[in-house]
DNA sequence: ATTAGCACTCTGCTGTTGAGAGTGCTAATC
DNA sequence: GATTAGCACTCTCAACAGCAGAGTGCTAAT
């Protein structure tokens, strides 16, 4: 649809205007990028790519500024021509200040965000792991005060969940005991998203209705699984700020409103994590399915846990995105956190 | 220094820039606020309170604009007036919305911030109970996989601190639960901050150098008790970016320097917490003395747990902020929530 | 002590102008 | 048929002048 010559040109115009935010002229993307073709040539195809909607004039006679659908076949155009960066810097930067922090994988998100920030100079962000399909190992109940409980339950990988339990009901650490070896027998195996369910069904049922144990057991079990499961990092708010992309206040205001609705980063974090692909994926402007969302581009890759995607971590910014070099910084980060997870 | 009507034209200038940000000028505060002087002896006093640095002009020949000084006048002014505000419905709003998340402290904390941000249109600021002064009951460890060590502490408060420790050596839940009972008989009833110091000191002696057990015990203890004390919550940025201080994009660039440099607001709310005082405090602009919040004025309060202050909550806001409304909403807040702690 | 009157100042808006960058089109060229 | 030189045209942006409006400071009168 777009023969070779001009896909290079379409991508130079991207290119430029990548590198700064004017508008780019026929002129320019002569003397800059050499394609041995005079000025009014380029014109010419720049009228041509407008027409196919790659590009658009903000006003008559100004340069071309690329549309989301130019920067897709820009960015597409980057991946098919592997088009390897030099990051080494950034990897041992990451690799060097992130090793210490193995412990707590929350921490390491949240350092690792703002490396992400620092380096890309957009948002960066990450989920952390979602423990639905993470499989109960035991829980441990134990007594604290009056009506109170602190729960830990183990999972077979790295996630512990720790919480204070209120209960309306008094309970030795015997008792406790007992409902923790209760639980511990009738979930062990399933993952944490089949024992939601199975509460959800087994709290009408008979057995647990007239036992109170049983009915106590649930309840707890219930609790401790009510917390939401993804945390989400963002970091790096400042950062965009010096961005000419956001030197208007309009924008601003339209990015604060996009990060403090957080629910709505994890929806789209989340399609990271449910896709399975291996590699980095880019979401640009209005191919964002969720509104608030439109304006700005999401760079980002899943972190996995023995070969299944367990979160994700990347970069928002504004379309005007050095996608380039973000795309390569959010591979190194997200396997990076693979392999810290794997190496635990 | 101030004579009494002198002050009250003072206030009255304070409060119609706080109403609407435009410098005030001799003609308007004769017509809104009925003074029975005339513009021309408005503009004496006007002159006076400028040269007594109450008041400043932006440029010659414009309405005078509240200095610093000027705001402190005001707030001082309202306190000692006693000017009881009629924040019901503030007050009917948060107790219904909160009632229900008494269980966990950071929760309800965060929530309030919310609110607090929500109704204020400035940013709601809370920091978490500071567990320093808080006494250690007993704690207790949790063999978890090869080299981690689940732990949890309870203290003789709501708190309880959750962590899992990495070890570098291998122990049996036997090992765990001696080291526990030494711990807990070695520190029960001192305070957190107490123990660090005795930990510290009790490094280099002779008896845990040799003992292996106790040494490994000490170093677990330190490791729970290494993470940061205070848990700082802020939200509301997309509300302090509908007011007209923000429209300048330098200014936002400010405030969201100092929200990103949470180390910075909880050292300013700490002071808050040390200073055993009772009422809402408010520190306007230049008083503060960290460098990157003095462009801001902060009403915050502390709340307590039997009587010994142990948090506190309050907002930050441009100096032209309604101190009034803002006073009267960290009163409740922070009675809401030392209620809501004392009644666990 | 207060006030009326007046000259003066500064801001902010509006309209104009000119330079600069870039386009689209046509006709000539390879 | 693709490419290019030339030229008229369009649009933005910055600078500048002019003007209304709001407010002050000062002086002299009350």
């Amino acid at each position: 649809m777009l023969n070779e010559r001009d896909g290079e040109i379409l991508c130079a115009i991207v290119q430029s205007y990548i590198n700064n935010p004017n508008p780019v002229g026929s002129r320019f993307i002569t003397r800059k990028y050499a394609f041995s073709l005079s000025p009014a040539s380029i014109r010419n195809i720049m009228s041509d790519l407008e027409d196919m909607g790659f590009l658009r004039q903000p006003h008559t006679s100004s340069g071309r500024v690329p549309t989301d659908k130019g920067y897709r076949f820009y960015v597409d155009y980057l991946c098919s021509h592997e088009h390897r960066h030099d990051n080494r810097a950034f990897f041992y930067e990451i690799t060097r200040e992130l090793e210490s922090i193995k412990n707590d994988i929350d921490v390491l998100l949240s350092e690792t965000t703002k490396r992400l920030s620092n380096f890309s100079h957009y948002l960066g962000v990450a989920l952390s792991p979602n423990a639905g399909s993470a499989t109960f190992n035991r829980i441990k109940l134990l007594k604290y005060r009056r009506n109170h409980v602190v729960t830990a339950l183990f999972t077979d990988e790295v996630l512990v969940r720790n919480k204070v339990v209120d209960v309306d009901f008094d309970l030795t650490q015997r008792d406790l005991n007992r409902i923790a070896s209760y639980l511990n027998s009738e979930f062990y195996g399933y993952n944490l998203n089949e024992i939601r369910t199975k509460i959800v069904r087994e709290m009408s049922e008979e057995k647990v209705l007239c036992d109170t144990l049983i009915s106590r057991a649930i309840r707890i079990c219930r609790e401790v699984l009510s917390s939401p499961d993804g945390n989400i990092f963002i970091s790096g708010f400042s950062e965009v700020l010096g961005l000419p992309d956001f030197s208007d206040v309009e924008k601003i205001k339209e990015i604060s409103r996009a990060m403090e609705d957080k629910h709505l980063i994890i929806k789209v974090l989340d399609k990271f994590s449910e896709s399975a692909k291996d590699e980095v994926q880019v979401i640009i402007g209005s191919e964002n399915s969720l509104a608030g969302m439109k304006g700005f581009s999401i760079v980002a890759a899943t972190y996995k846990e023995g070969s299944r995607p367990v979160g994700s971590v990347g970069v928002i910014g504004p379309t005007r995105m050095d996608y380039s070099n973000t795309i390569a910084m959010v591979d190194i980060v997200s396997k990076f956190i693979t392999k810290v997870i794997e190496g635990k």
